[in-house]
RNA sequence: CGGGGUGUGGCGCAGCUUGGUAGCGCACUCGCUUUGGGAGCGAGGGGCCGUGGGUUCAAAUCCCGCCACCCCGACCA
């Protein structure tokens, strides 16, 4: 392949896009990979067509090593099977959804779980055709409230998806390892750094999931690591450990205090050291139980629905709402707004105590064990109340995860570790799905037998345009793009410094690494000096560039490295013989 | 959806306060010179100033609505 910038759809922008703000945006633009085409939607340039077609090869060929079939399903697709999974009412505005001249109702697949346990009912009827593992690599649509930083978050963006049906557990279990396995192959070629998280499962359903993150600090995710362990989750999925319990009925009993004026827990800690309440004066906000009341509403449902839901957690943390979102989901929580029809909650002066005497449904943080005892609301204008003690004086109806988390916070899984924080953008998630699906469909085969067997699930996605962003964000500096061998749109960019002799020297070069198969990119622009043509080569990023210059009558050509920055002079005779070997040295390292 | 900001040639911006011929740099075209780190001189082409309405003799500029984009938050694999 031998790509000739002189007539090459492209143009490199000297200044940065002012409304480009994320590295891999701006360079992506400014070197002429993509163009904004829609709200969330990009055109691929040439160049940026030949990444992500390199990346699109590098995940097909790993999930048909595992041996997953490649299929293509439509975008457009009816509602029916939608409304019949109950991801219609769960997807909400987040689904484009779209009537034809019938006024019969469709939607722009956001993925495609439904339509793969169709075709599989559709096909197969003997357990004797399982398990089997489609995929398909495929353009996704979503109506996302706010697109940003250009490929991070589109409404139209490329995705690989897969999804595995087994018969039983073991067969899950061993499906979503293998596909775990091919991420961890098909992330490591595209040279992108990433950790394997615990994650939640959102508008999927299903049980267990992890996330793959590249970690950037442009990440949208937040996610936590532990230094004593190799424990790993996104922080929507982090637990708390909870402290041991102790006996409620041996506790002191509680007490009600006037605290006036002392709405926010600031306040009320001040008043309690200066008052001694419960003769003492070393309180802090963690002795403190605040109580989050919150509009709770079912998928599907309008505002009118929505039922009271009061989350209590230590004083010190934060409500963290998208860790309260993944704890309801799918259902979704507001901050709840209608004090003047609920007299009964005091705004200020909340206490748990109350609770179930009003019928509303009390969430716990997992901190609040049996026999803590705290300084929480007397359900009174201006009072509060000591030594209220969990399992005597109220009991929640359940633990939830909505307190927000602090690097330092102890680590759940080995118990002595803390919990480190770092931000990574989500490239794959893979879930064990079960038989949510199957179930919605009536995925039946004959069993061995002669009964009827329901299949299981895993579904499995890697978003392909996003890899593309994220291998950005972590392969470019000061000057440009810096790719990976791997992904690159070419092998070798060359250099025509200067229009004679060199322009003829470079363009017969090109054309024999081109036909010992190297991907060449040739500057043969006559327009363009030096300078530009250097600095262009730098913003593009090709691995190495030729540079056949001032040295041509002497024999030389220099190679320059992008991401070391080393230059060698080499004699032009063998330097194409050179390059053919070490690029295929290269490819025999990336197998 | 809430808060903030911005919409003027392909890109980056000035002009708007105080209404009166639409400008600058880069890019693009032609000519001459230059030719290893974003060249020089000269001559050109290209913009219903996001959009709809209003005020006015006159609107890029003032007023109202809408749209789009960017940032923060919410939401979201």
């Amino acid at each position: 392949m031998l790509l000739r910038m002189s007539t090459l759809l492209l143009r490199t922008l000297r200044e940065d896009p002012a409304d480009a703000e994320v590295p891999s945006h701006r360079l992506l633009l400014r070197a002429g990979y993509i163009r904004r085409a829609a709200p969330g939607g990009y055109t691929w340039l040439p160049l940026g067509k030949l990444v992500l077609d390199r990346v699109t090869e590098v995940v097909r060929q790993e999930m048909t090593g595992i041996g997953d079939q490649e299929v293509h399903f439509p975008a457009l697709l009816p509602a029916e099977p939608y409304r019949t999974s109950g991801r219609w009412a769960e997807y909400g505005d987040d689904i484009f959804t779209l009537a034809d001249r019938r006024g019969a109702e469709h939607l722009l697949a956001p993925t495609h779980e439904e339509l793969a346990a169709l075709l599989v009912k559709d096909l197969f009827s003997s357990y004797r055709d399982f398990p089997v593992t489609l995929f398909q690599v495929q353009t996704k649509f979503r109506d996302e409230a706010r697109p940003r930083a250009g490929l991070l978050r589109g409404r139209e963006f490329l995705m690989k998806d897969a999804y595995s049906f087994d018969l039983d557990e073991a067969g899950l279990a061993a499906a979503y390892d293998r596909h775990r396995g091919a991420y961890r192959r098909i992330f490591d070629r595209l040279g992108l750094e990433h950790t394997i998280v615990h994650a939640t499962s959102g508008a999927m359903g299903g049980s267990a999931s992890e996330e793959f993150l590249a970690a950037t600090p442009v990440g949208e995710d937040t996610f936590v690591g532990c230094t004593g362990c190799d424990y790993a989750a996104n922080t929507e999925a982090v637990t708390t450990p909870a402290p041991p319990a102790g006996d409620p009925d041996t506790q002191p009993a509680a007490e009600v205090h006037d605290t006036p004026e002392t709405p926010t827990i600031a306040s009320l800690v001040a008043l309690a050291n200066a008052r001694r309440l419960g003769g003492r004066h070393n309180w802090t906000a963690a002795d403190t139980l605040k109580n989050v009341v919150l509009a709770l509403r079912r998928p599907g449902t309008g505002e009118a629905e929505a039922e009271l839901l009061v989350v209590g957690l230590p004083g010190d943390r934060e409500v963290d709402l998208k860790r309260l979102g993944a704890a309801v989901a799918p259902a979704t929580v507001d901050v709840f707004d209608g004090w003047d029809a609920h007299p009964e909650l005091v705004r200020g002066y909340i206490g748990p105590q109350v609770m179930a005497k009003l019928g509303i449904r009390y969430l716990a943080d997992p901190r609040v064990v049996p026999g803590s005892a705290w300084l929480t609301g007397a359900n009174e204008p201006g009072r509060h109340a000591t030594g209220v003690v969990c399992g005597r004086d109220f009991v929640p109806d359940g633990t939830i995860e909505a307190a927000e988390v602090r690097p330092g916070d102890p680590c759940p899984a080995c118990g002595t570790g803390e919990l480190t924080m770092r931000r990574g953008i989500e490239i794959g998630h893979i879930f064990q799905l079960g038989r949510r699906y199957t179930d919605a469909f009536a995925v039946d085969v004959l069993g061995p037998a002669g009964k009827p067997v329901r299949p299981t699930m895993g579904c499995y996605g890697i978003g392909v345009s996003r890899a593309v962003a994220a291998i950005v964000e972590q392969h470019h500096d000061e000057r440009g793009l810096v790719w990976p061998e791997t992904v690159a749109p070419c092998d070798v960019h060359l250099v025509a410094a200067g229009k004679g002799p060199q322009l003829d020297a470079a363009l017969e070069l090109g054309g024999r690494l081109a036909a010992a198969g190297l991907r060449v990119l040739v500057d043969d622009r006559t327009h363009v000096s030096a300078g530009v043509k250097f600095t262009d080569a730098e913003l593009i990023g090709i691995p190495r560039a030729v540079v056949v210059g001032r040295r041509l009558a002497e024999g030389y050509v220099e190679l320059r490295d992008r991401a070391s920055g080393e230059r060698v002079e080499l004699p032009i005779d063998g330097v194409a013989d050179q390059l053919v070997e070490r690029v295929n040295r290269v490819r025999g390292d990336m197998v």
